[in-house]
DNA sequence: TAATAAAGGTACCGATCGGTATCTTTTATT
DNA sequence: AATAAAAGATACCGATCGGTACCTTTATTA
């Protein structure tokens, strides 16, 4: 690997963490010198603009996040459980998060919904690869047995995500974990009595 | 009513549009010299900066959504369609959100946690206002016999407002208000299932 | 209607924005 | 070790940023 190559890999990483705390729009070349400790010709030596840093810190924090969901999945067998997982990876959003700075694909939906097509369909192709990984997860516990055979994979996915992100959203910005913690709790119970075969 | 001050309740109409789809940092004030059609000698009249445009403009945002909540609050009777009346001032969050750009203190929770500690607060007071109002109509459902006695009131407010700002997340980003009716179903069973005292 | 206060426009300020041309230094190749 | 290629620093570009001084115009009051 060339020295180019890990310089590239270096300003990805730290620009990443820049955008995901203070956005695109707030987030300057300037603050990205001052991280990487590259000045600006070093920089777009390896970049043609701050759109493709951009880009490429959002796959790289977004692969961060996936990297530990997938982690977090794995460790457990029942469908409950790797759902479940999802909300663990998040338990200490405030002082320890996947990725600095929260969500990545939260904070570039708020973000560039309405300003910045290429980051959000970046954020909405995540959004769907998760869903299409919990419709999964959901699917494989029907068949086993675990679930109720009824249940409606799209609303119960969108339901497990949407809560994920609101309870990031709100221990974020209450700056207390509760709001995760008490989520997942409530997930919980709802799995046991409402989705669970026996039920 | 002096002319002056309907300029800068229009100032402040217009910027609140524009802050709460582009962010902060993301807003100029060459957009809202712009759209309100008053020049920056004009604008700088009856504000001292650009935070103060944000901040105003957030309490003007805000007020409004908290105005459809409270009227949607109002046409229910039972606590159970008081707490989905929520739900419902977001139903068509893609094309007719309670106020243009979605849900503000979203907005400005994302973009603000870790760069403007003022609307961040202003933010933070929101969600705790909110929980309040939540909190209050689980109390009142308890009370009146509708929900079970032994609810956990702080988790139940947590877990409706953390799906409702998840659903307006994903169906913002998705463009699709599925999510949002979704979850506003799977709720309304959850209160069926697990809330209700008969249940 | 004349005087005065309020409101808004024009033109500018220094700082910073994203981006580039060019030069020097470092790394890799022979 | 010599040489070529890659990497990075310096210094600059025009445009835009938030903000202000000052002047003209419009409302308001007497």
């Amino acid at each position: 690997m060339k020295k180019g190559d890990r310089t590239r890999e270096h300003i990805i990483m730290k620009s990443a963490a820049i955008f995901n705390q203070r956005g695109y729009a707030g987030t300057s070349l300037n603050d990205i010198i001052a991280d990487t400790g590259i000045k600006k010709g070093g920089i777009y030596r390896h970049f043609t603009s701050k759109d493709e840093i951009a880009l490429e810190a959002y796959n790289y924090a977004a692969s961060m996040v996936s990297g530990k969901f997938a982690e977090a999945v794995d460790q457990e067998q029942s469908a409950s459980g790797r759902l479940l997982a999802f909300f663990r990876v998040y338990e200490d959003v405030v002082d320890n998060p996947p990725f600095i700075g929260g969500c990545p694909m939260q904070n570039t939906a708020v973000e560039s919904d309405d300003t910045h097509a290429e980051l959000r369909d970046r954020a909405r192709q995540g959004l769907h690869n998760y869903l299409v990984m919990m419709k999964s997860i959901i699917l494989d516990g029907m068949k086993s047995g675990e679930f109720k055979e009824d249940l409606d994979t799209d609303a119960l996915a969108s339901f497990a995500f949407s809560l994920l992100e609101g309870g990031i959203l709100l221990s974020k910005l209450d700056g207390d974990n509760k709001h995760m913690q008490m989520n997942t709790a409530c997930f919980a119970s709802y799995l046991q009595n409402c989705c669970l075969k026996n039920s």
